[in-house]
DNA sequence: CTAATAGTGTCTTTCAGACAATATGGG
DNA sequence: CCCATATTGTCTGAAAGACACTATTAG
């Protein structure tokens, strides 16, 4: 069998949480060509040496580059081809993780981001609707939080997610049939108000329950 | 920054059917070491030079090993580390595939697998979990018929997939709705009945359309 | 008392499941 | 007429959406 060059195999992750309501991801400034100065996820080579698999190289990344072990990590896609990096031919695999937003970083609004290296803005864009396809059926956004929150806040970031209003009380509902959370002793309160209820996420094994939260239902029929 | 050893990348398909109404995919025997005379997935190296992208290499595979292109064709996972393949660190980039039961090929039920090389059955697997998951909102196991198929005909291929029955009127109603077939001229009909109106899928660039077929509701209420 | 937010109750609409009724072919 | 399957119609119960109502704090 013929040899060909050697190809680039990297692990990039895209690491995301909530600013002042916004989605944002966490960006590093690369020091080396190429793209040498330009925004960039944070990524790099597999060390066979080091990673057994895919999944270790992206924590291990995670650790050296942000310093962080986040609470939710998963395998987004492999972004492979000539054309994504001028070294020739190279395979990203794609990971995204949730963090909440204490975690120290450069973070950027995924709305208004400027040029970035490699085809990572196509990257950044499957995470982001990975991320708001699974928000309609899953807890996932609750990662996006600190440890502890209230229903308010967790609705909050529904919201922002998925980018139209809820209804508290279905929404509620809703939560409450999941059993995913556990309250925690204590409560919120901020002026002359009524103090809320805070929740934590049950510790757990399994994500992607189901949440089967519909689309908003239109008003009118469409035909028949 | 210090070299490693290439790591190797290769491309791997799990092409898939419905033979006699089960679930089967293609094996193909290997010829050379590693796992040499071992059934595994369609698969081979990354070709630099020819490959313009991951996809264009599961086509070329595809093209290469089986003589098809299938009609659909969709990444799946990587599958990547140092405990895979004896030679080494290796990246599998997994696809998935679904063609029409006339297709040739040594077609296995998935259900009763014998050993297959490297990780292959984790990677199948992943890829029936994959079509089942999808199968509950989208139109996907039409491509496991011929192209033109009855109502019929499709629902078996749908509880086929699911696992379980399905309602016939609230099957028809789901199709209905979701307009992804065309009528077809013509009919078929077997022994001393109703002839059954012939549909193809309709000729579009994006799959995934939403059926929202959720699973079957249970009948006592789950506390409060 | 008021203000403000937390949390609950209830009515309505929508939609899937169940299943009956009708339609259309060949004998 | 019969049988067998295709196709449609209708009823019902579960769950989501809408929205009003009550609860709890500080002042």
């Amino acid at each position: 069998m013929a040899m060909y060059p050697p190809i680039i195999v990297t692990v990039d992750v895209v690491l995301m949480t909530l600013c002042l309501d916004v989605l944002c991801v966490a960006l590093i400034r690369r020091p080396n060509a190429p793209f040498a100065g330009e925004l960039a996820l944070p990524g790099g080579y597999v060390h066979a040496q080091e990673d057994g698999n895919a999944e270790d190289a992206a924590y291990r990344i995670l650790r050296e580059k942000m310093g962080i072990k986040p609470p939710y990590l998963e395998q987004l896609a492999t972004f492979a081809g000539n054309q994504r990096d001028p070294r020739g031919w190279s395979a990203s695999i794609a990971y995204f993780a949730l963090v909440s937003p204490t975690t120290e970083a450069t973070w950027q609004p995924v709305n208004e981001l400027q040029k970035l290296a490699f085809d990572h803005p196509a990257i950044i864009q499957a995470a982001v609707d990975r991320l708001r396809s699974k928000s309609a059926y899953s807890v996932l956004p609750a990662y996006l939080l600190p440890e502890t929150f209230t229903l308010a806040e967790l609705q909050k970031i529904y919201e922002q997610v998925l980018g139209s209003p809820l209804d508290k009380s279905s929404f509620r509902r809703k939560i409450k049939e999941l059993d995913l959370l556990d309250q925690v002793a204590g409560s919120f309160q901020v002026g002359n108000q009524r103090p809320a209820q805070i929740y934590r996420l049950k510790k757990m094994m399994t994500f992607d329950r189901t949440l089967s939260q519909s689309a908003p239902r239109k008003t009118g029929r469409s035909g028949q």
